[in-house]
DNA sequence: TAGTGGTCTAGACCACACG
DNA sequence: GTGTGGTCTAGACCACTAC
């Protein structure tokens, strides 16, 4: 089934839970094989797994044209609506974008829909805002234990930590602490990050490769200390919403935890439950 | 196509944008009827917006089991793949939930699964929590105007707010304050919310027939007022997170608008972002 | 006009639950 | 065993985009 394609493709089959011959398509019956073993995985979402591997070994980058949906059901040697099914899994999870008569396209933060999937902050109307970042810090630091623990690192390695101040209609809103893997994003420096145009997030994807999938957070109320306050124009002991947010990337890897301190007075922070 | 049925159904299609016959199907081609008009939905939305209707209309109830795909496909006439599409967008949305091998069910707020839906608050191991309530107050009121355009009312229409105390591992952790619809929760006491064993929707769904399906959640770090700390035990001016719901029923139909006051010291609020 | 994704159908077999 | 949803295939036609 699998074996015998003409050329090497991204994501070389090598860990398949099940050969696909386990699973009798509507051809000929094929013979058991090696057996189904314990674990059973549709082909669907097997197809799925080496598309995913094709993005992140880089073979298809953000913002580029995937081939046709037939053209991958050739190369898999499934149906197109195998691959069909693939890909909507896929752009589900917001790593494909679809587009009618274009063709499926790989997501980028560069672009105005994926930058507010990772800012829930609107204005008092509802309205989405888009803030002008000031940095105030970047260093390489050995990372503390707690950050270590969330970035799966040991303590001591390196990480790089960011400090900066985003205002929206010139009043300073949130104050952000990032961390990020140090490994991944080693040259990260305050002069990059000020001069590039655009969202972190699309630097992150274009200038290293790494992009964000994913992200939980946790949200509290806290006061405001003294040097926070001073830097958000607040009165000292104020109520901020604190953010603490873990990125994923490519197979759940976190390679960011950020720290955001946000004033709520004129903004608030929007969830959907459903 | 739809016309020509045995029996009647629910959600008698009356206003169908554009009647199937309009889209050619695989067998004969269909003569293009009084045309196409200005709006196009493929069949499995038309089917879907079918079913919504059975279940807005009571017609399977919260929990029971539906007809098989096959039974739907031979009484809407459409294959049994135009049926599982659409069944599959409702049971992204939550409205139902299918188990294999045993059928397909109407979703309901009385299960564990679908309670941390709306309660966002997990405590610091990640745990989800169950809190215990504590009903200060139940009154029929009219609606402020602010309330009144939340619930898509008139300002002066009957509204029902409630009151309540929810306590985590006996410890006071949100405070609720809810405007509930006057006219379709007529008859809510405290007693009867008192006495009701499990979530408050549960209740909502079996006695008043509402179904929550939706809502928004706007987020704010606030300070606790005298009162407010008073009941939450908490300094007077401690950081609370203010958390305003608008919940939705079937239509979107606003009927409830709900502001909690959360304690995060000793959980907080996680969401997941992708 | 050609090529893409989007919809619809029909039929086969598989995995799972229940009696 | 029977019936359910789940997967897979194959082929048709529709809607949209670009050339």
């Amino acid at each position: 089934m699998f074996s015998g394609r003409k050329a090497p493709f991204c994501g070389e089959m090598r860990s398949m839970a099940t050969p696909p011959s386990a699973t009798s398509n509507a051809g000929p019956p094929t013979p058991p094989g090696p057996g189904p073993g314990a674990t059973f995985s549709p082909l669907y979402q097997q197809i799925k797994r080496l598309l995913t591997q094709c993005l992140q070994d880089g073979e298809w980058k953000p913002g580029e044209l995937i081939p046709s949906e037939f053209e991958l059901a050739a190369r898999y040697k499934v149906s197109q609506g195998t691959v069909r099914k693939a890909i909507d899994a896929l752009a589900a999870e917001n790593l494909l974008v679809r587009r009618q008569g274009r063709g499926t396209f790989v997501a980028t933060h560069h672009e105005a829909r994926a930058q507010f999937r990772f800012l829930r902050l609107v204005s008092e109307s509802g309205a989405p805002v888009l803030p002008e970042s000031r940095f105030l810090d970047c260093k390489r630091v050995r990372a503390p234990s707690g950050i270590a623990r969330q970035l799966e690192l040991r303590a001591g390695d390196a990480v790089v930590v960011v400090r900066r101040l985003l205002l929206i209609d010139e009043r300073p809103t949130i104050l952000d602490e990032i961390w990020l893997h140090g490994a991944l994003f080693k040259g990260l420096t305050a002069e990059r990050l000020a001069e590039y145009k655009g969202p972190m997030y699309g630097l992150f994807e274009s200038e290293f490769g790494v992009r964000m999938i994913q992200a939980t957070e946790k949200l509290r109320a806290v006061a405001a200390d003294e040097p926070t306050a001073a830097l958000l124009e607040v009165p000292p002991g104020a109520p901020l919403l604190s953010v603490e947010r873990i990125s994923l990337t490519y197979g759940n890897r976190p390679v960011e935890v950020r720290r955001g301190l946000y004033v709520t007075i004129r903004h608030y922070y929007e969830n959907e439950l459903g």
